[in-house]
DNA sequence: TTTATCTCTACTAATTTGATGGACAATATC
DNA sequence: GATATTGTCCATCAAATTAGTAGAGATAAA
């Protein structure tokens, strides 16, 4: 499941995306318009910034803005950066590998086997969305004429 | 995420598919064979009788079986079950479908859309993942030659 | 100096998860 | 029929996670 701070990440770092560059976008903007609670938000930005996916700027007419082009960012950071790693299981991880403790011999495992293809599939269309991607097929900023 | 009770659940079926059809196996053994806590796998075993996956036997000499062949039950059957739908948010489901409080347009919502993505991936995965298949691909009860 | 904004830490309420314990019901065997 | 064994069912519980909230402080523009 996708907890409701990555999605709202998610929301966020659409929102961003879809400013011209360099415009900053500030924390009770995104909040009002995507329907995201407000002190909730800056945590998120928060993670966000301290990952290094976007830059902040404080004061007056401050706000945030994406610290890299949008074609570099995809899905698959911004939810590893707030749920952890994408696989069901931690012994099907690569980014969170962990033994089960109950398991009696990994290779054999189906589970393993199931969820590790599951993973693979997941981060096959996660890593390879990227927010430049997104914006195109959710419709410009300035609809089609 | 998969639950323990869902890997749990998982791991129980793939027992009594390994068992020779009518074979009865009891909660008793699963848990000891397979480290599970289990009072907490009798409670998984209840509910895959009541969704029908599996038979019981009480008394002496009583256990469960697959209620079903083996190459009929799925791991996204079994999941499912345990731990519910398996879109990664409830907007994507189809078998557990539930509006985003917080969403202005579902049609154009790039989250949505790369969500679904995610879950017909899994279910495609899981839904064409049998008892059967894994129980082969794992090795045979008997081992080879 | 004022005001708007991000930053950071701490806290909390509700829910979910991962169990455990015990009484009860059914069944086989002696 | 008594006894041992097994599933059924209900209640409870501790720990972790989730989804926020509150408020003081830092920074920058006007």
């Amino acid at each position: 499941m996708l907890s409701q701070k990555a999605k709202y990440a998610l929301k966020a770092m659409l929102a961003l995306a879809a400013e011209d560059d360099g415009d900053l976008l500030q924390a009770g903007d995104i909040a009002t318009r995507h329907n995201v609670p407000r002190k909730f938000l800056e945590l998120i930005l928060l993670d966000l910034r301290k990952q290094g996916l976007v830059n902040s700027h404080r004061g007056k007419n401050g706000g945030y803005a994406l610290a890299k082009p949008a074609d570099t960012i995809t899905f698959g950071q911004i939810v590893r950066i707030m749920d952890g790693p994408l696989a069901p299981i931690p012994c099907a991880s690569l980014t969170g590998y962990r033994r089960c403790e109950d398991c009696k011999d990994e290779k054999t495992c189906a589970v393993r086997r199931t969820m590790r293809e599951v993973r693979d599939a997941a981060a096959a269309i996660l890593d390879g969305m990227t927010l430049a991607e997104a914006r195109e097929g959710a419709g410009r900023k300035t609809p089609a004429l």
